[in-house]
DNA sequence: CATGTCTTGACAATGGGATTGATAGGGTTT
DNA sequence: AAACCCTATCAATCCCATTGTCAAGACATG
């Protein structure tokens, strides 16, 4: 019932230029031009060129983020973990998830469905 | 009729000493201890602690040197990818090595049966 | 017994990756 | 014009991976 009126509110829209995609993921806009470079995210592109990261490009940022920051995962290891993902079609990523966030705090008994607080928290791209 | 002789021909039996493993995966034995103490291989042990590597191990070995030294995959990478595969329980890892040889020549029209020549050629752990 | 190989632990050198940062020259938007 | 974006480069920092060595001790075999 909340947000579904515009149909325009599709997680792949391109809304965010680099300076507030970086502030989002508490990055650096060089860190995130290396990612792009590394082939690791494609945000799209306006007419004259300038970046625009959609929710999606986010979440998929937020992955390499914790991938590389909370489990000490090179470049290299998340291209073989996205790539594998794309390859096997299936949300293998998420199992890895789980780990990195249990274990510190024990994670109260989550419903299916009372998911995604903020959106960026749990990137499940 | 050839092999099949001994039924103690397992690949999980505990055989080889750690400077041959280390000689079989073109490795220091230092490397090897190192990837045991980041709890990636778990050798055997003699009743007097001397490691013994199985023919998995080693397997198991190759495919982290494959990781690191041709697709650049630090220590942690390949511990999300053992862990991924581990927690989903397929062989999820083969997926990566078929880009990491082919798409680089057209493959030539290979018959089937000349290949796996040394065993150690292709890590099917 | 003596030699060689194993054990753990420590220390170091090398090379490379990840991230941030600054800079320059130029385009876009308001 | 000001503030943002673009590409490209150079650099500093820190950490990781690998190899190497040294020490002191346990084990096996000739």
């Amino acid at each position: 019932m909340a947000g579904a009126g515009r149909p325009d509110r599709d997680d792949s829209r391109p809304v965010y230029v680099i300076s507030v995609a970086a502030t989002l993921v508490s990055a650096h806009p060089r860190t995130l031009r290396i990612y792009e470079d590394e082939g690791l995210v494609c945000p799209a592109r306006t007419p004259s060129n300038i970046r625009l990261y959609s929710e999606e490009d986010i979440r998929r940022i937020l992955w390499i983020r914790h991938l590389t920051q909370d489990r000490g995962v090179n470049l290299a290891g998340v291209r073989a973990l996205f790539e594998l993902e794309e390859r096997l079609g299936m949300r293998i990523l998420e199992a890895l998830y789980d780990e990195g966030t249990r274990g510190r705090h024990a994670e109260q008994p989550d419903e299916p469905g009372i998911h995604a607080p903020h959106d960026h928290d749990l990137p499940h791209l």
